[in-house]
DNA sequence: AGCATTATGCAAATGATTTGCAAAATGTCA
DNA sequence: TGACATTTTGCAAATCATTTGCATAATGCT
């Protein structure tokens, strides 16, 4: 989630013209406290206006492309979409849900990540990591007592 | 990948009988150093058999479901399977060649990684942790010149 | 052998994503 | 402003990974 950014200037940072489709789909990415689906961005956008769904895929895959956006590995079969770190918001880890299939994010401090070694002696390009937490969310917890003895 | 495991009485102490499919499947998976996805695991099998892509598929979950080996998110759009941790194989991050598409296991010492604040304040269920790098293998390296300054 | 249970195969369905192509919108420049 | 190139969007269909439903085959048990 972001208050602090101004989706329009981050658009013209990255060479991307701000078309109204791409600033909607960027302030829902932004604004939202949680990686969302593609089809997440899409119904969300539905409710205010005409889009296909067609143009959400190829506008998220223009700011992953450009690093606008983070696309993440939701533990199921569908990627999910957020900012991608910078000052502002720290590279965090993700906790998936299983039951619901929600991913949210954990806050950075609680993980510590040394992947020095491995980026030392690694022989190709290293680009991003990912930490997800798989399991059963509090909400299902309580919605499903058989879980609730794991 | 490993030579110390008897995948038949693993089977069996997962109640599972050890059918000559379940067998092929889980040493296939338990056999080799990268975790692959079910298309692999298919392609390989199908060569000294006939099997049905579902019959692979329902083995898989089956395995999963009872913890011998784990579902893995690759980066891409398929699952990977690898033997899940035990003993003789610590748990161990994964790196995902964006190019190939490859999964290929990392050695567990080089990544540290602290959770312990998280799983004591997490309100949910944490059953399993993730760490995946993503970026561009050595040999897609060196067959793409473009990305060997990035 | 007879019957229940389990494992497999086959066809089709589903869900997520991608592709091809054409129409609409936008930008550029004389 | 108009003509033309470029970019963005929509629509239909394709693709890819996975799942489901249902029928048959294999296995286990008494």
């Amino acid at each position: 989630m972001c208050h602090h950014c101004n989706y329009n200037s981050i658009l013209k940072t990255s060479e991307l013209s701000p078309t109204p489709n791409r600033l909607k789909i960027l302030e829902i990415v932004g604004n939202n406290n949680r990686p969302l689906s593609a089809q997440d961005i899409f119904e969300t956008l539905s409710r205010s206006e005409e889009i296909n769904r067609v143009t959400v895929y190829r506008i998220l895959d223009l700011l992953v492309e450009k690093g606008v956006i983070d696309r993440i590995s939701s533990g199921g079969r569908s990627f999910h979409y957020g900012l991608a770190p910078n000052k502002n918001h720290p590279s965090h880890p993700h906790f998936y849900c299983k039951l619901c299939g929600n991913l949210e994010c954990l806050n950075p401090e609680g993980v510590h990540l040394e992947i020095e070694q491995i980026i030392r002696t690694f022989p190709g390009v290293i680009e991003k990591v990912e930490v997800r937490l798989d399991g059963v969310c509090k909400i299902c917890l309580r919605n499903n007592k058989k879980f609730s003895n794991h």
